[in-house]
DNA sequence: ACCATGCCTGAACTTTGTTAAGCTGTCAAT
DNA sequence: ATTGACAGCTTAACAAAGTTCAGGCATGGT
């Protein structure tokens, strides 16, 4: 079982147990298990369970931070947002819950904030106040938890109640009326889409405070 | 203790009990020793605790039904929408954790779904296609939730570690560099007028997509 | 040869969700 | 009035999960 057991592959293999079997399975004796090792050999290199889930969030933030540097300023602060945005959609997605759980997580790693930084100069320097940058950011990132934590619920739900969540299915349990939200449910479409269409109004609302 | 304990009981004295101590304290016994019954009593009226939890749910978001209908039509397409975010946000707000807790939680009232139906109405009625609609009551929904999950993750986080939410406690936990950061944290503001501009913004957005 | 320290095991304790079986009242039918 | 059935609760108990404690087994330095 390769022993040797550290921090960082105690989180690593944390995380696949979470992506693999969700988050009520990710148990101490199960993660231990999973390790090759009996459960109190974690309260070795982790305080305690909390601990754990605190380490977890600043690593999957770490990889969001670095994705996020790793963006070569483009065209303009559109496109940077937009990648910024697709960015941290994509890595919430990544994980099981991946939204709900990592969202707005204590951080234990300075780094993860100072990440902000070039954000805030480049959209500073491409005509926002400070103020202003910091709400877009902050806005884009509000938007982003948001969208994702809906979208990977709906995704987890897709197995429970399948008659809900076909259309017909879900037409018949609404029973009579609410005919635009039956349309609107047929209009749906692909949730690459719907994020893209969503985001582009944000950017819009971003490009009139730019304009004013 | 006033007995006859009956399921909608069960769910208000389970919400007071989780806005007073919190998610981790709302235990089975906790809450059935607050009714004056023992433990098992509660399996009586609810099938398990994820039952009473999509209960407490379905009952949060009954509220915010009721009182995004009671939103009478006003001046426009504008006020209508920023009242909706509104009303949703100070409904989560109620709640400790309320928006990580409860958005994107799996309904068991066609109702909380049919609300959709006027604010489709409304938004179709000002010019939006059905499409649209759907797209921006979806949007101004995930940035409510996005934004108050922050908020409350924030509120609730301050009691920890003081040092690092206190302005020069969290610029020298920041250390050298990330000057924007810094400045950016001493200029933010109440999280109501926070709240508002960023609402502004996406509302600017939608505004954008009716021109066009 | 010895001690210390780092890392892990084994057994055990506590809390929590949940179930099984049984007591108590109320109320309808006999 | 007696019976029986059912709703609504109790007590006892179990399994799983987080956590702790004492000890074991190395390895490395003196």
């Amino acid at each position: 079982m390769a022993k040797g057991i550290t921090r960082e592959r105690i989180v690593a293999v944390a995380l696949e147990l979470l992506d693999d079997k969700g988050m009520d399975a990710l148990t101490v004796r199960a993660l231990a298990s999973r390790l090759g090792v009996g459960a109190p050999a974690l309260y070795w290199h982790v305080r305690n369970k909390q601990e754990l889930l605190d380490e977890m969030s600043t690593s999957v933030m770490r990889r969001v931070t670095d994705a996020l540097s790793a963006i070569a300023p483009s065209a303009g602060w559109r496109d940077d947002v937009a990648a910024n945005a697709r960015v941290l959609r994509s890595e919430y997605l990544r994980h099981r819950d991946g939204a709900r759980i990592f969202s707005g997580a204590r951080f234990s790693d300075p780094d993860v904030v100072k990440a902000k930084e070039s954000w805030l100069a480049r959209l500073t320097a491409a005509g926002f106040s400070l103020a202003e940058a910091d709400d877009a950011i902050d806005l884009v990132t509000a938007f982003v938890v948001g969208f994702v934590i809906e979208e990977q619920e709906r995704s987890q739900s897709t197995g429970a109640d399948p008659a809900r969540y076909s259309l017909a299915g879900r037409d018949a349990w609404l029973g009579e009326g609410a005919d635009l939200v039956k349309a609107a449910g047929h209009l749906r479409d692909d949730g690459d889409l719907r994020f893209e269409r969503q985001l582009g109004i944000v950017l819009d609302g971003l490009a009139a405070r730019l304009r004013s």
